[in-house]
DNA sequence: CGATCAATTGTGAACGTACACACACCCAGA
DNA sequence: TCTGGGTGTGTGTACGTTCACAATTGATCG
């Protein structure tokens, strides 16, 4: 019963091995790791063979006692669920911004607070330090755990610009409202007049300016503005079919939708195809994000990117300034028209 | 220059303030802490209104740093992403994970293998014991992260049978032939005999039984087996979507497809729409996860439900008593035929 | 040649906890 | 009364690393 099969786990090397080995202090070793500054070539060259002769790695834990950092970042998502299981967006996100710290070797913790239960766990794992800092997914304003954190001095980078937490806190965002006006243009250069909008939830920042982009463009291109072409979403693919439905009801002679984003098209579409619309034919739509969900229509959506792989790789790179002292920064990331199917 | 109005991190209280505070030895708080056995009823109070009083919080780092475990998990995705963006399931299963590990204090951290840089770096990072376990997602044969995170003797539990590592490896599996057969048996129900079938891929588990199981009901019914109505996918939309194509060229007649995945079922919905075959009159179509995608779909799909819930906590608790020191095991779980609009 | 300085190296804490151990106490049974 | 086992408590040590500091060297400069 000496060591299982299976492969037990025997005790790993320790800066003590890769210093004998190497013929080096302890000290010595810990200046290779951590920088290589103040060691002679000679001694460095010594302890890198050490390191991969012995299969060194660095307990983090011993680490981050003395250091008093975790080396490792939250990514909190505060959105309903629903929005969670539904929206590709997410993880396109997840996905750029585990990448991004993995190049900084930095593991991301995934927390999701749906009851307010979570909500305090997670409040209470993150004010205690156990990780550095925090990515956040949360575009309602008035959420509890960010002005928590930000209170409590966490290092903090939002997706989006936040409401209502000042200038305080990081974010990144994509400049939504330059990018409504490109599309709103763009279904104006169609010689659409009628042009309809869904927009976002009006209480986070990217629902107001998409539509208030929407509203620039038509104002300055002389055309009339018609209150009955507004009707207002929530993202989620459902409230696109219900706002087409509301809108092709109040205008029927709509010729264009502007869709907030890509999921709430993807609504629109079984819309305007239900009510026997071609597209974009009869109505032309365009949608925002260019997430997964903008080729997975039919027809395939004209939209307007979001550079996820930058808003992500920002996001990371504000964050760990952030955590190195640096003051919050906020980011705005230009956003590209993408012309397909659909307009 | 003393303290940021940011609100600056103080120094966190430690063991030690707390049993000052309490008037007892570290000795006796760690006890608290660690279950409060060989503990007076006196010296717990005392202990827990310390506690209370300092906001004291573990610290974790230096736990690990004697008892050797990290107290993590990461859970390891290495499908390709493109399936990560597309295919809700990973959402419910990411937060179904996420959750019942929340339930331990245990966080998640998220691992995304897609290039074979990718593959090394976690592999190193998981073998070095930064996490205590891994909830793999990875139904592909062969996968070496898999084989080699076995042999190297970290706790494992896979989502889904693993085919090719033998029975060393945890796993947890909905009862995929089961649940084939329950919704071929369904289309039989509902009258139809040339019933088609879009498979998964057939080096994963779930794309062999599923198919077994469609081939087993047909054939204790009597009912000709017909290779022309056998197509293969790989999961995705498209692939159902050019599934369905192929079945309707080679199998004009057919009545009915049993589709692998919802997804997928999506694609099929597509593809059959387009071909002017109306569901479920002309063509009922029944699929397979009862993901999100399932009630997105138009016509609501009927579909077999993959218990993701019980999934998700079983896979944690199978991987926390692996943790523990329990031996493999693998545990299969009932599925349910959910109906809808599409058969 | 002595003094000064930078570069390089070794050493002794210290981080905050869990665990092993020793000890004190109490009660039951011989 | 003595013994023994369970219960409750405090103390010393170890975990593996980083950091501050001291010490050594070699070179440069006046």
């Amino acid at each position: 019963m000496t060591m299982s099969s299976t492969g037990g786990r025997r005790k790993p090397p320790t800066i003590h091995d890769v210093a004998r080995e190497a013929g080096v202090s302890r000290g010595t070793v810990s200046r290779v790791l951590n920088g290589g500054h103040y060691v002679s070539p000679a001694a460095a060259q010594a302890v890198d063979a050490a390191i991969r002769k012995t299969g060194y790695v660095v307990n983090r834990h011993a680490r981050s006692l003395i250091t008093g950092r975790s080396d490792s970042v939250g990514f909190l998502l505060t959105e309903p669920q629903e929005r969670f299981f539904e929206d590709p967006n997410f993880n396109v996100l997840l996905r750029g911004c585990t990448q991004a710290l993995a190049a900084h070797d930095i593991p991301l913790l995934l927390m999701l607070a749906g009851t307010d239960d979570e909500r305090r766990r997670i409040t209470r794992y993150i004010t205690a330090g156990h990780v550095d800092g925090v990515l956040l997914v949360s575009s309602h304003s008035g959420d509890p755990v960010a002005e928590e954190l930000r209170a409590a001095g966490v290092p903090l980078v939002a997706c989006g610009k936040p409401i209502g937490l000042g200038s305080k806190v990081s974010y990144v965002a994509a400049d939504d409202r330059d990018g409504a006006r490109d599309m709103v243009r763009h279904l104006l250069a169609l010689g659409r007049r009628r042009i309809g909008v869904v927009t976002g939830p009006l209480d986070t920042p990217g629902g107001v300016e998409r539509l208030a982009g929407y509203r620039e463009v038509l104002a300055e291109a002389g055309v009339e503005a018609d209150e009955r072409l507004v009707v207002s979403g929530d993202y989620s693919r459902a409230s696109g079919e219900a706002g087409a439905e509301r809108l092709l009801a109040r205008a029927p002679d709509v010729d264009a939708v502007f869709v907030a984003s890509d999921l709430m098209a993807q609504g629109v579409l079984t819309a305007l195809h239900r009510a026997g619309r071609r597209v974009p034919e009869d109505v032309a739509v365009g949608g925002f994000d260019d997430s997964p969900a903008a080729v997975a229509a039919r027809p395939e959506l004209t939209t307007i990117r979001q550079p996820w792989d930058r808003i992500s790789s920002e996001m990371v790179r504000v964050l760990l300034a952030q955590i190195g002292g640096d003051d919050p920064a906020a980011v705005i990331l230009p956003t590209e028209l993408v012309k397909r199917a659909s307009a």
